[in-house]
DNA sequence: CGGAATCCCTTCCGATACTG
DNA sequence: CAGTATCGGAAGGGATTCCG
């Protein structure tokens, strides 16, 4: 069956992408690099520990870049990969799926 | 905050449809009206519960409708409703996405 | 055929406290 | 500033059994 192979597809993506948190630090992310705090400040809801578990989740499948700048304190940059780009449809198509959601509701 | 509003629409999206099966599931409704047991055969993974839970999400989101056929036995239809169709550009979004990780993969 | 009910395990996720 | 460690609750999901 062919439709398998593409439906298993959906399947990985959603595995990797499917936590409440992963794509919506994407959307922030595709604005350009953010730093740690500068990341919870624009999604205030997630705790620290969220925050670092889903970048390094982000980070070992290649979508995003951490860098270290060695200064006193440390700064460290979030930035999307070139391949990290290819979140960017995901994200927006979401957005409006999302948008249209809440209209939804507000119109009832 | 103006990102925070497309934010929250991520979230919420992801909320209704970040489970492992419901993108799957839609994709095979995308092809067309489905009953109970040929979308088992399609996702052979999935549990009884899991098929019964995500359809009824799904419904009451008003993505997908279920027909009952009074016949002996009992024949139940899904499919997606107009709205439905919306989930459309999200499933091949996610579908490209889903191949070009397993093709990475495999390339190593 | 298309479920509902129950039980149980695993994963997700938040709160809190501590650190270089 | 940017984390790590640990705990505990909530939610997601599977296996099995029973039903109209």
């Amino acid at each position: 069956m062919k439709e398998n192979v593409s439906g298993c597809s959906v399947e990985e993506a959603m595995r990797l992408l499917g936590g409440r948190w992963r794509l919506l630090l994407a959307s922030f992310l595709l604005d350009g690099p953010k730093r740690f705090n500068e990341l919870r400040r624009h999604v205030p809801n997630i705790s620290q520990r969220m925050l670092t578990l889903d970048l390094r989740a982000l980070e070992e499948a290649g979508l995003v870049k951490r860098t270290v700048y060695p200064e006193v304190p440390v700064k460290v940059e979030y930035s999307l990969t070139v391949e990290g780009e290819r979140l960017r449809k995901i994200v927006s198509v979401l957005q409006e799926f999302g948008l249209w959601l809440k209209d939804r509701k507000t119109a009832t």
